[in-house]
DNA sequence: GATACTTGTTCTCTGTTGGTTCTGGTGTAA
DNA sequence: TTACACCAGAACCAACAGAGAACAAGTATC
């Protein structure tokens, strides 16, 4: 995502990865499997790699627990959540991913992620503020999908598309908003819905 | 809901889980078999198990009792899937359960069931048609809430409630559509809408 | 019914563990 | 040189863990 991991931090995390935790380690049992025989050392590797987003923080909570991946790839039934997908932020910008359950029936065989949506553009398609959304990753779309849609860099939204000779057309979901045209230089797909979920409590 | 448990504390929902007993044991007993010897020190131990609602609560009750698992939540990803919430027919109608993945976040603690929508009546509150639903099963509801409905004893419905002294508003979501008015003996409540999916392809 | 015994609950006190922040040192590459 | 990755060790402090005492309410016993 962003960061280059130094070897040490590399090392450490593929460490992490490997291993097999029937609870998580301890900083002092992560120092012997390591043969550090500093915390504080192995505290500023960690500390990078919570940074980077690759393991969870444990701020002063001092929870005999140490980090956990929040690599979530592996889990079958759990998604990385991107955060909100709303107009002004492209999706990688997104630092940390945390991760949510998603049944196996609202995603796809290929790479999904969840985003939360932010705003009414959507509305009349039963997209609604605060939902969560299941994305296929994916850089192309047939037309009448909804997609989410990275206009000229930076802004990425969530629309239904339609794209024309010379132009795409991201058309929202709500009748006070207009369709929004552009050339095909602008828009690039990220990815495209496949499933969508909604509490009330 | 996730909550972080310390090591003692999952070490000791583990020996409670691995355990077979036959009555439930009391502090002191626990307290031996864990080696240790101050029921207060465990006490709290037990106390964070109860507040992560895994360890059902003795509340004053001294039953010489103490605790049993409430294993509920856990591992209940999938629940009955009871067919289609549609007019003119009642849910208990609905022969054979399937069931269906549903993730902890859309779901309560109580018994909960899935319905797939039929209709439009809901379309403005993003409740579409082919929609899953998922239901608290309840038989009350607050002003508000979108409910599962059971009008004269043989239709089962989904709208939003409005109970007011001597009548029953059903208010369906589609401007179209008008709010049903009735007695409140005519109307049963079989549940409260809690989550919703949506899949697309 | 009065008694003693259990059992859950709350409290204080004490010691340990573990994350965090320092400071300083070494080796290496630009 | 400067910069950086890496490590050691000390010190700090909050979270954690346990012991023990005391209390209240249920249970058993006579």
């Amino acid at each position: 995502m962003k960061i280059n991991l130094t070897r040490r931090q590399q090392q450490i995390l593929d460490y992490l990865r490997e291993q097999d935790f029937d609870s998580p380690p301890t900083l002092d049992e992560l120092c012997r499997a390591l043969g550090l025989s500093s915390r504080g050392s192995l505290h500023k590797h960690i500390s990078a790699l919570v940074e980077a987003g690759l393991v969870e923080p444990m701020d002063g909570k001092h929870r005999g627990v140490v980090l956990r991946e929040a690599e979530t790839t592996a889990d079958a039934d759990r998604l990385p959540f991107y955060g909100y997908i709303a107009a002004g932020r492209p999706i990688e910008a997104i630092p940390r991913p945390e991760s949510l359950e998603v049944p196996a029936a609202l995603r796809t065989r290929r790479p999904c992620y969840v985003l939360e949506v932010r705003g009414d553009s959507m509305i009349e398609d039963g997209i609604l503020d605060g939902d969560w959304v299941v994305i296929e990753q994916r850089d192309q779309a047939r037309n009448g999908e909804v997609v989410v849609a990275l206009v000229d860099g930076d802004e990425a939204t969530l629309k239904r598309i339609e794209q024309q000779p010379g132009e795409v057309i991201l058309h929202p979901a709500n009748g006070r908003m207009a369709p929004l045209r552009y050339h095909p230089d602008q828009v690039q797909v990220q990815g495209v819905l496949v499933g969508q979920m909604r509490r009330y409590h």
